[in-house]
RNA sequence: GCCGCCCUAGCUCAGCUGGUAGAGCAACGCACUCGUAAUGCGUAGGUCGUCGGUUCAAAUCCGAUGGGCGGCUCCA
């Protein structure tokens, strides 16, 4: 038999027989390599381990341990869940896709007459784990095009040949494991043994292949992991997750609500709340006063003419709320930058006078569908930290690289991690190839120069220019657009804006439109879960609260915490007759950072026992000397 | 908007297949005056989201509608 060189990647060359699979090669380095290895790479090409080699070739084994080869496993369990499905209710239900996702994975099924439900996934489970038991080997088949359509015509699986009748390929493979056969690139695990760990999550609905005029599928959501411990620990964590939502500490810690009564989607800010927006409406009017931005102010509806000019009553009406008064039409606006349009148009422009940049915490109100609303995340009426910036087309590119610092600081006041993507001309668009390539060039640079990954997503920008997008992550690492930065080619079209450049002329101004935080409210929801409602001193709603031991000390208490108020701290009282446990232990729950603690001995000394809400307490000090730590502490934003 | 599920006291939740509601916490009252995450006893509190239907009888079954949850589509 043929001898064939095997490369590996340490540099080790193997001479073995032709045919030898990956995973055979894998035993022969060693039992465990091979209980381990679920794929492999021929010269870069992902493959099953159980593909027998045919010529030299550079190979990679695929373990468990890397995140393709967590992702196999993955993909394979999905498998194992429609074959489970299919052999529990295989004449309701047809197959159509489920792949692995970030902490799991899916698969999506069509049905008409059996609806999912939770209840079902125990039996679901249990079939799933004698599939597994059974150790069925999964085996890859290739087919031309005709007989796997003849195949899954004969299954009954109407989705599967639509997918192989769109895929235009000659041939198709497919992977078999007992009396279950799915059309699959693969690659998969070797058999159904390898799978110990899974767990069905949730059900959902889902269109066929994301297009809302397709049929409703139903999703089921699973996760999977090789070792029991790390499900378990996975469950554990998603457990705690859901104890940061900000839904839930929204009402805990007294924040905000929402009222059936006042409407969907609509946030009503309790004092706490209130105060703590206010904070950070007042942090990025420092900000942007110290970066050269100019508070503006508009109005909260603007006459529907106006959002004719602007193209919105043209492209975004659905999304509008309007009202008539005096026979004259007013839009409620979803954007602010019709005002600052009207700003800059109410002089003559000189080249001088620029960049503007016009910024305002500008409330704005759409209509989002229903489906959507999603806690403080996906409000119907949010405040944004909106600026436009306009500019000669030379100053462009130093106003991009401005606005992705300003985002970088901001973020990392605030300890986030997220993620960046930029998104190129559409097939839909108006400007010149000019204007978006200045643009689009723009953007990369300065996303290259912040020396930050980021993704490019080609055709996904806005009709009226490129855009780069800040994304951040829930407690439940779902991603909530919040920064973006976009050019506009179009506003100052529309309003004919110019201004007067060096040589006498006029020239059209170029638009940046960003958002720092993006909306207050999504930015708040992502804040109380980043911080699981432990708001940093700074930002604390109560920084302190004043506690004493019994109602001997009420009156130096109370002159405490006047005293505290009166210098600024944001401060409250318990001076219930209650049990110093029991106060401790309720500013605790409310997240309170410093409880002042007065007995006896404090009263005497003329001090408070500052105890944080880590547990730690500092040394008594005079209620003065607690003013200026908070000061502190406060001045540098942690 | 679409699919599925949910809505019971201020909050968190019980209430099997229909026989006109229950707990814990909170609130209020009384006692206790107490040193770093829950003192004890007692009192009060709900037309079971809303509207309509089926039934002798509906929190429970059916329909509509409002709101929410998990997704999909869309988006800050």
């Amino acid at each position: 038999m043929d001898q064939i060189r095997v490369e590996l990647p340490d540099g080790t060359i193997k001479e073995v027989p032709a045919e030898t699979t990956p995973l055979d090669l894998a035993r022969s380095i060693g039992e465990r390599l091979a209980r381990q290895t679920v794929a492999a790479k021929v010269d870069g090409e992902l493959v099953d381990a159980q593909l027998p080699l045919q010529r030299d070739a550079r190979l990679e084994l695929v373990t468990l341990g890397s995140r393709e080869g967590l992702e196999i496993y993955r993909h394979s369990a999905a498998h194992l869940m429609a074959h489970a499905v299919k052999s529990l209710f295989g004449h309701d239900v047809q197959v159509t896709i489920g792949p692995a996702i970030e902490h799991g994975f899916y698969y999506d099924f069509y049905s008409d007459t059996h609806k999912f439900t939770p209840e079902e996934f125990d039996i679901i489970e249990q079939k799933m784990a004698e599939l597994a038991k059974a150790d069925l080997p999964v085996e890859r088949e290739v087919m031309s095009r005709e007989q796997a359509i003849d195949l899954f015509q004969r299954m009954g699986e109407q989705y599967k040949v639509e997918l192989i009748e769109d895929l235009g390929e000659p041939t198709v493979s497919v992977y078999r494991q007992g009396d279950f056969a799915d059309l699959c690139r693969g690659p998969h695990l070797p058999s159904t043994g390898f799978l110990k760990a899974f767990k069905l999550t949730s059900v959902a609905g889902a269109y066929w292949r994301g297009d809302e005029k397709n049929a409703m599928l139903q999703r089921i959501y699973a996760t999977a992991f090789p070792d029991k411990k790390d499900l378990k620990k996975y469950l554990h964590k998603l457990d705690e997750a859901k104890k940061r939502d900000h839904r839930k500490l929204g009402k805990e810690l007294d924040l905000f609500s929402f009222s059936e009564e006042a409407g969907a989607g609509l946030v009503i800010w309790h004092p706490k709340g209130a105060m703590l927006r206010t904070l950070l409406e007042d942090f990025e009017r420092r900000e942007h006063l110290k970066r050269g931005y100019d508070i503006v102010m508009g109005p909260q509806i603007l006459r529907t003419e106006l959002w004719k000019t602007s193209g919105h009553y043209e492209n975004y009406r659905e999304n509008m709320y309007f009202t008539e008064v005096e026979g004259q039409g007013y839009g409620i606006k979803p954007m602010n930058c019709l005002a600052h349009m009207l700003i800059y148009k109410s002089q003559i422009r000189s080249y001088r006078d620029l960049p503007l940049r016009f910024f305002e915490l500008g409330t704005v109100h759409r209509h989002e569908k229903s489906g959507v609303l999603h806690g403080l995340l996906r409000v119907r009426g949010f405040t944004q930290d909106d600026a436009h910036i306009l500019c000669t087309p030379e100053q462009l590119d130093g106003e991009i690289k401005n606005v992705l610092t300003f985002v970088q600081d901001v973020m990392e006041i605030f300890g986030f991690e997220y993620e960046m993507e930029i998104s190129t001309r559409p097939e839909k668009s108006i400007g010149t190839t000019e204007d978006w390539e200045r643009a689009t060039t723009a953007l990369l640079s300065a996303l290259k120069d912040s020396g930050l990954p980021f993704e490019i997503n080609e055709g996904d920008g806005a009709f009226y220019g490129p855009k780069i997008d800040i994304k951040l992550k829930d407690a439940l690492d779902r991603r909530w657009q919040c920064a973006t930065i976009q050019c506009d080619f179009t506003l100052p079209e529309r309003f004919d804006l110019s201004y007067i450049g060096s040589d006498g002329e006029r020239h059209r101004p170029v638009m940046v439109h960003r958002v720092i935080l993006g909306a207050i409210e999504r930015f708040i929801g992502v804040l109380i879960e980043h911080y699981a409602g432990n708001f940093p001193l700074w930002l604390s709603p109560v920084q302190a609260v004043v506690v004493n031991v019994t109602d001997n000390q009420a009156e130096y208490a109370e002159q405490v915490f006047n005293h505290l108020r009166s210098e600024g701290v944001r401060v409250q009282k318990d001076l219930r007759n209650e049990k110093l446990g029991f106060k401790i232990r309720e500013a605790q729950m409310e997240k309170i950072p410093y409880m002042l603690v007065i007995g006896d001995r404090e009263m005497e000394g003329g001090t408070v026992a500052p105890r944080h809400r880590s547990g730690k307490s500092l040394d008594p000090m005079t209620p003065a000397d607690f003013v200026r730590f908070v000061q502190e502490e406060s001045r540098q934003y942690h």
